[in-house]
DNA sequence: TTTAATTAAGACAAAATTATCCCATATAAA
DNA sequence: TTTATATGGGATAATTTTGTCTTAATTAAA
């Protein structure tokens, strides 16, 4: 469904958000120890949510990756797919084609669109804090 | 969401229902011209969905691919998919963890859950008959 | 101001996916 | 039986994705 670079990119970025409510900086190697990611591969997903300005990194000493507490609740999933993996998966033709819409679809166009705009609106709908909280609470996991 | 190999898969295996309707047999080229897809990766492609046996082979002059008439309404677009990407994309976690369940779920289990049912029911339930007639009938299209 | 710690960036490497080409194998028809 | 026409399969190549390594740039603290 999503990339690796990208299934490494929500976990990342849930991590950076727990510890950011405890204002802790965390460093490439916490996290791909935490998330069970390749720690140098991590990090260029990294730089890129820092260019996308979903996470801050602070270079230096006692430095880090972290995010603003308040713009936890405001940060969706759809925006981290979106920085890393572009649109197309919740937005574009199942099978491909570059011009597939309602007056001219695909084969699996309106079968598709259901699952699709599900997708969508799940991505849309769902912040980053929330998923941050379930870590929190117990109710679910980062890794195995 | 899909693989190219997986979308040409879907495409070509509609083409050959089309044409079996008509007890034509068609090639990698004709295919890969209709579908807009590379002629000898297509035909790798082919080769595969035929060891699954969703399409048949019939090599030798006047030969070609080719379904049985009787079993075109009984291939689900899940058996083509399956065949070529397997099934991790309507059966798999969406964050990639080998043992995401609901006693151990992912941060984003549960709100993946309805998509991925959605798409697993999705794909079970469409048959590779109303792809095909969609397109006969002039409702959708294989390109551009 | 120096030092230690930390991210940024670029080059490089490995693996997977996508794609091409050539020749072997099979088969229908002449 | 020969020939023309197809698919099958293996080797190879290009591209993309995934992953590593080294060095530069930055910064807090001693």
């Amino acid at each position: 469904m999503f990339s690796k670079a990208c299934e490494y990119g929500i976990k990342a970025t849930i991590f950076i958000a727990i510890n950011s409510y405890d204002d802790r900086r965390v460093s490439p190697k916490e996290i791909s120890k935490e998330i069970d990611s390749p720690p140098a591969f991590t990090a260029k997903i990294l730089q890129d949510l820092v260019r996308h300005h979903i996470i801050n990194s602070v270079k230096g000493a006692y430095g880090g990756f972290e995010i603003d507490k308040d713009t936890i609740s405001k940060i969706k999933l759809a925006q981290i797919v979106n920085a890393i993996d572009g649109d197309q998966i919740y937005k574009g033709c199942g099978l491909g084609l570059q011009s597939c819409n309602e007056a001219h679809p695909c084969p699996v166009h309106d079968k598709f669109k259901l699952v699709r705009d599900d997708l969508k609106f799940m991505l849309e709908q769902t912040s980053l804090e929330e998923l941050a909280l379930n870590i929190t609470s117990g109710a679910s996991f980062l890794k195995i």
